[in-house]
DNA sequence: AAACAATACGAACGATCGTATTATTAGTTT
DNA sequence: AAACTAATAATACGATCGTTCGTATTGTTT
């Protein structure tokens, strides 16, 4: 964890970690375009217009950077995805109300390289060591909490009793990957309402007849 | 186009692309796994024990290496994927061969690094340029290509009349890519189960009634 | 004000990157 | 066998990579 990710107890900043949160919040977003990779400490303390040694000293070596930048993107994604969604009452609504959330957080370019998670996984899938696992665990947290809204909603008897938390979980988080991917690739919204239609469809036939649908068109 | 791709008249290779097809072969494995930046020309010289300048004529640039890595994964997802599920009369059991070969084309890992376009169309998928295009294109291609086989089903009455090809497509497309995704990140086989099973009940969904279903499990 | 720790910097390291130039080898054609 | 062409290699270039080191600057504490 950030040790000092909170700062001091007057709350003030050190003066560390200023531009420690200013090192991350940028090298996500070059992250998100260019990969954890391509993200290079010369090029980032470039743009930031500080020195390369003086960047490097607060990390110790790259692949710790990648790692800091793994767990601050990890609190931007928490932000602008579940919290928006743990906003509403559990159940149905709050079921869609995470695909909404994310879908939007993919349209308005939270990262400017679209799911900052979605690149960086797929950078790192096939490697093995820290930055692998950083990422598979933080995949596991994600699919974990879209399985507890889910199992939420079916104890609440507005999902059907048989429904699979695992399965429908796997099935709504790839239409919202495969969304993030398509608009990258194409600079039209067709995406994205393929991927709210699969939504729908796919949670009417889960849930309980009578539910009332949390979806207003 | 690879100008030079099928060898000289009498069938053998011309020398040059001999050693062109062995380095490409190797750069779409490398690319991979490590991507299509990761791919540098002097460690594939020296994993293929020629001069890093030689390896280098063949293509004149970085980026000309890239588009023809491109072109020959093309060509070895075409094998692996598209031609098995051509093999069979079209219909809904072309739709579900479609999905079985692609699972299969993952699981096998004809790529060492899993499909070597979802890794490339996420490293390329936030940057302008030809590298961008190709991989948009040949995205663009494959989801036509599952739309044809969709709405050939469609014509043939074995999908109901009111099935939408490109929405069809887009979520089998989505839970293949997914699956893929997560096998890299974890080890078991269960989103390919879920893969499966997901595209199970979509069809079963989509299907006219009484057609009768091709999968056997 | 003195002492101390935290932070930032400048310069340099060896390694590797993509690329260019020049030479040598191998294969084909005459 | 000689001449010619295509393919491969050797060498080197400037740029950038991650990293290390010594030093200066800044802020806090005594």
């Amino acid at each position: 964890m950030d040790v000092r990710a909170d700062g001091r107890p007057d709350g003030r900043l050190a003066r560390g970690d200023h531009t420690r949160r200013a090192v991350l919040r940028r090298a996500v977003d070059i992250a998100s375009i260019d990969g954890l990779d391509g993200l290079s400490i010369g090029r980032l303390a470039k743009e930031l217009e500080i020195s390369k040694s003086g960047l490097f000293a607060h990390f110790g070596a790259k692949e710790e950077l990648q790692l800091a930048a793994i767990r601050a993107a990890r609190r931007i994604y928490a932000d602008a995805v579940v919290d928006p969604a743990f906003a509403v009452p559990p159940g149905l609504r709050r079921v869609w109300m995470l695909g909404e959330s994310w879908l939007d957080y993919s349209r308005r370019r939270v990262f400017p390289g679209g799911c900052f998670f979605a690149k960086a996984t797929h950078e790192f899938g096939a490697r093995a060591g820290r930055v692998h696992d950083a990422l598979a665990a933080a995949n596991s947290e994600w699919l974990a909490a879209v399985e507890r809204v889910i199992e939420d909603a079916r104890q609440l008897g507005e999902l059907r009793a048989d429904t699979d938390p695992a399965q429908l979980a796997f099935e709504l988080n790839a239409f919202l990957e495969s969304a993030n991917m398509a608009s990258l690739l194409r600079a039209d919204d067709t995406a994205y309402a393929h991927a709210r239609a699969a939504i729908r469809a796919r949670l009417t036939a889960a849930a309980s007849p009578g539910t009332p649908h949390p979806w207003t068109d």
